[in-house]
DNA sequence: CGGCATCCCTGGGAGC
DNA sequence: TGCTCCCAGGGATGCC
């Protein structure tokens, strides 16, 4: 499910219940999600303080104050839910942290983790070893920060002789673009999915850029996309839905131009594209 | 190295 | 209503 825009809207909303708070108790209701959960995790959290979350990619990372990193990520069904009181737990609610406010008033709110299909994974590890972390250290440039630029895409993409759809979807390349915004970046940028990667230069670089800055920035104004899955912590759904000119689109016509969108598989996903618009 | 198929898992919807 | 089949927002892995 959660791409960039939902990994951020979910970070953010987390932020007030966990920073400068401290975990009370923490539940983990079995022993692997997509692999095994770290050893002794619930000890490892309670008592501790988070000090700070950032986002990298489609994961959350939530720093402690004894130094290590909680690392989430939501897989495809994975979705946090914020309660005031203690919640009775589903099937699928994986773990939970109940957290003390940081007023010190003794109040106290739970972060619940839940996913269906146990794609997501939970790691707890050195901060230190952060920058080597076998699933991070592969990742490319955040989209949003400032190192992203036409360069750093152009130079990414040369000599890749697959689609540009998936070499948006590739972490290594540019990080935090999963399929929903690839299909609507790519038509923003006017560029057809089934493109070759390497033969994206010029105009078309810059158009590609600016597509992935603006389609991500304005996804996370808007909370997200929800379509099956997706809720804000609160509960709230993600109204970047509603802005979809593409994705889950097939056989409607093309805001722009109206002719009919098409759908394709490209190694075994679905694209969305309008072949009028997108060359 | 790049590209592609396969696999992990459950639930929802379509079609019969 | 119930069954079967297909599909789903991710990504590691192994093969060519």
């Amino acid at each position: 499910m959660p791409e960039l825009p939902e990994v951020e809207t979910i970070k953010r909303a987390l932020i007030p219940v966990l920073q400068n708070c401290q975990v009370n108790s923490a539940f983990v209701g079995r022993e692997n999600l997509r692999w095994p959960l770290p050893k002794d995790l619930a000890k490892r959290l309670t008592s501790r303080y988070f000090t700070h979350l950032t986002r990298r990619g489609k994961y959350i990372l939530m720093f402690m104050d004894s130094d290590e990193v909680l690392l989430l990520h939501l897989g495809m069904s994975g979705s946090v839910r914020i309660h005031q009181q203690k919640p009775n737990l589903g099937k699928h609610d994986h773990f939970m942290l109940e957290m003390l406010a940081a007023k010190g008033d003794g109040k106290l709110s739970y972060v619940v983790l839940n996913d269906p299909r146990r794609f997501g994974w939970i790691d707890l590890f050195a901060e230190s070893a952060i920058d080597s972390h076998k699933l991070l250290a592969k990742m490319g440039p955040e989209p949003l920060g400032n190192k992203f630029s036409v360069m750093h895409l152009q130079e990414a993409l040369n000599g890749r002789s697959g689609p540009i759809k998936n070499a948006l979807l590739n972490q290594a390349l540019v990080a935090g673009i999963g399929n929903i915004y690839a299909s609507e970046i790519l038509f923003l940028a006017g560029i057809s999915p089934r493109r070759k990667a390497e033969n994206i230069a010029g105009r078309r670089a810059e158009r590609l850029t600016a597509a992935i800055v603006k389609t991500l920035r304005a996804a996370i104004e808007d909370g997200g996309t929800s379509l099956r899955d997706h809720v804000q912590p609160g509960g709230e759904i993600g109204y970047f839905v509603q802005r979809l000119a593409v994705y889950g689109r097939a056989g409607k016509p093309c805001s722009k131009c109206s002719s009919t969108i098409k759908i394709i598989i490209q190694s075994g996903r679905s694209s969305f594209y309008c072949s009028r618009c997108q060359r």
